[in-house]
DNA sequence: CCATCTTACGTTACGGGTAACTTAAGCCTT
DNA sequence: AAGGCTTAAGTTACCCGTAACGTAAGATGG
């Protein structure tokens, strides 16, 4: 009890009987069990539960990095999990990862099945809900409107002339952010009068090469599409590369246009078409307002981080 | 106790019985606490403590998620830590993943602190040391010889005639991986009476960004360079679009050579000259000699995963 | 019908740290 | 020197799940 009592540091005790303690600490090279602590009930753990759809993707890379070096800076642990981008997997590790009594839970994307909405409700612990922006959130959340995101682009690929527009991303089992961004989209190119003339939602991942060969495919279905969008920057890169492969210009011949704005970008010399999102800051917020709600501090239960469209040079510059 | 006993399932009780435990379970929305498990010692928990120096870097999300993914499993978890490549990180982070009773380690590198190592030797717990391969590892290891990647690079450029190279990569307070390469590939081009004329190590990551400044700076300060090899991808990426943006040709003014062959490289028209390391299946492979370790199952202590050199069309094809 | 076995369920104790309380020792005051 | 006060250190109980053991009821057999 005395030793309890020298490593916390919270004196009533002597100098002498400090000594003593750390000199014992330093020969049995002694650890606490902060496993005791908690199950005690007389402290919450430092676990936070990180829930990312996949680490291929280079977003979430980015905004899992945010997440987990702000927790560090406050003696917090990330507890990972991936999964995949379905409910399934969301709600198997939201199970494991409860029965470790985390101090609270930081979940991309804002669909939960309905077992793990109900038991993240009787968790009883702070649960910010990133990337998605939820107006009703379970408890906090930090992110952009997909949707508008998507909009807005739609809005500038039409202004600038744009009629025939094609999408290439990737499907999912559920509505997803992309989803969102798509639906925004095709909402203002329909909205002005133009149209996206075929969607292509590959079965793999959101990376370079489907990017690369959903052009291909996107392109035989359809040959009049004049501009491109794509799921992502990754995509749009496998998009300009088969481009440039088949010799079409971009964007004389065809517009591309992504979205997140890839760290590749800064040292491309044409610039694409695309939507900024700063992923480290998401991440960054998402930890400091789980530690505000932590430390009892008053919190915004929704945070937009927003977004910025990069007009870039791989679609046309201006209205025909 | 009897609850106890149905919940695990392990018999002694009745039909009737198991249906009111049910029942009261879906009722107070129960989820077993298993700290208390492992707390009592009667289990090892199925924490994971993983420590990644940073995510930013393509090749250790890809790692990240091959052992994250392989864990998942065998229904383990990874607690995160960003290591920022620095052993104090490192050390603070070990000790205090190890106060929650983890089930073992994953640590990339192979240098630690020495208070880390007798922690990590106290523990009693598997390790396993990823990304450098170690010859004689605190318990497992698992990666490639990155010396001898640098070697055969430094052989291959050599070979097809550059005498005058020079590196462009990034310092750190300790040696590491990246360091090991440069060594191996200063002996190789020196042994075949070329020279490494100048060796950039910005203070800065290593991505993209660094690659395109580090060889203008490389390149002002010494312009008889013919070939120029890199710490990472990205960073030879960078140095590319420096490139093309001068109007220098590669490879006839000048050769690039990476190290990584980051998924990018699969949708490029120019194949860049790098190094191919399987970092998913680094990953995956790493989990599961834990899981064998902790199985009691024979791990082998040592594995080598092996590179292959990708010759690429960004230096000259053959010797002068 | 009693001895023995089996099954179902209950009781006790433990793990490591700490809150709350108790005891012991040292010090001062009148 | 007895009483009151302060400080240091010790004791007890608790957190929750489970191993080990105990017990009661029912089944089986001779």
């Amino acid at each position: 009890m005395t030793a309890s009592r020298v490593l916390r540091g919270e004196g009533g005790y002597s100098e002498k009987t400090r000594v003593k303690v750390m000199e014992q600490v330093d020969v049995l090279g002694y650890l606490p069990n902060r496993l005791a602590t908690v199950f005690a009930g007389d402290q919450n753990s430092t676990f936070i539960g990180v829930s990312i759809p996949d680490l291929g993707n280079e977003v979430f890379a980015q905004v899992l990095e945010g997440i987990d070096r702000k927790l560090g800076t406050f003696g917090y642990q990330s507890v990972l999990g991936l999964t995949q981008h379905t409910q399934q997997e969301e709600e198997n590790w939201i199970r494991t990862v409860l029965s470790w009594q985390p101090a609270g839970l930081i979940l991309t994307g804002r669909y939960h099945s309905p077992r793990a909405t109900d038991m993240l409700r009787n968790a009883g612990i702070p649960v910010v809900e990133i990337w998605d922006l939820n107006s009703s959130p379970l408890d906090m959340s930090v992110g952009i409107n997909h949707f508008d995101s998507g909009f807005d682009m739609g809005r500038y690929l039409t202004s600038l002339g744009y009629q025939n527009i094609g999408y290439v991303g990737t499907s999912h089992d559920t509505a997803n952010a992309a989803t969102e961004r798509l639906n925004g989209f095709c909402k203002a190119v329909e909205g002005a009068g133009g149209a996206v003339v075929k969607q292509l939602c590959l079965h793999d991942t959101a990376t370079y090469y489907p990017g690369f060969y959903g052009t291909e495919q996107l392109l035989a279905a359809a040959r009049d599409i004049e501009c491109i969008f794509y799921q992502n920057d990754a995509m749009a890169f496998g998009g300009l590369q088969y481009c440039a492969a088949k010799g079409l210009s971009v964007p004389d011949d065809i517009g591309i246009a992504g979205w997140g704005d890839l760290p590749i970008a800064s040292v491309m010399n044409r610039r694409l078409t695309s939507c900024h999102v700063s992923h480290l800051k998401l991440g960054q917020k998402a930890a400091e307002m789980m530690m505000g709600r932590l430390t009892d501090e008053p919190v915004p239960t929704c945070t937009d981080i927003g977004f910025r469209l990069i007009p870039g040079s791989t679609v046309r510059n201006s209205g025909v």
